[in-house]
DNA sequence: TCATTGATTTGCT
DNA sequence: GCAAATCAATGAT
């Protein structure tokens, strides 16, 4: 019998986060800023059987003005908990799998890609979807609070050294835009061949000049 | 009620 | 690299 491999965080840790996450004030900021400031968070599922923690790898921007934002038209059936306060979870189908995101303002929200597991993740979480079965997450999910629901974001108390931005996956209209963030160096990554360029990881300051909301 | 369309993933060539 | 899988949301009829 094979030795158990030791979990990378304390499952006591994860309680204490899970109890403090981040507020509505994180959540509250330009979109391009919170998709930036979401990596190296961590991602917490609380399940009757356990803690399932991952930390974000990979994040999507979907902003105001944004022809590949679901928001764009305004509130449907599909997308109304886009128009919910800050720190919204908003989660869709499409195709056969599911999506979440963090909502950060009126219509505008964060796609959460990829996380790397830390503790009691099954399977591969890289990909939106992927990371969506890995965390058991579905319509059920879509509309809850990111504060005090039962799938939170937390400190890690890690910062990320290095950010790489590149075009976002998936999408046809608006697909040029450097809207997608990545963790640099991280494996827990998709799309591994897009092409993606190295920033500072001072912040997304110059995104924010051209890119509102 | 019908046709179109995906913020994906997977498997095959 | 490319297309199929597969289905709910959406908008047109």
């Amino acid at each position: 019998m094979r030795p158990r491999p030791a979990p990378l965080v304390d499952p006591r840790s994860v309680a204490r986060a899970f109890a403090t996450p981040w507020g509505q004030a994180f959540y509250a900021r330009p979109t391009i800023e919170v998709a930036w400031a979401l990596l190296g968070q961590w991602l917490i599922r609380r399940l009757p059987d356990g803690w399932r923690v991952g930390r974000i790898t990979e994040t999507e921007a979907y902003i105001a003005g944004d022809a590949a934002n679901h928001a764009v038209l305004g509130p449907t059936l599909r997308n109304r908990s886009m128009f919910g306060p800050p720190g919204t979870l908003y989660v869709y189908r499409v195709h056969q799998v599911h999506c979440a995101n963090a909502v950060t303002g009126y219509g505008t929200a964060v796609l959460l890609r990829s996380v790397e597991p830390l503790l009691g993740v099954p399977g591969d979480p890289r990909g939106p979807g992927r990371l969506c079965r890995a965390f058991a997450l579905d319509r059920a999910h879509d509309g809850t609070s990111l504060l005090t629901g039962p799938v939170r974001i937390a400190a890690s108390g890690a910062s990320v050294a290095r950010v790489l931005v590149g075009r976002r996956i998936g999408i046809r209209l608006d697909a040029h835009r450097p809207l997608r963030f990545v963790v640099s160096g991280s494996r827990w990554v998709s799309s591994p061949r897009i092409p993606l360029r190295s920033e500072r990881a001072s912040g997304p300051a110059v995104y924010l000049s051209f890119a509102q909301s």
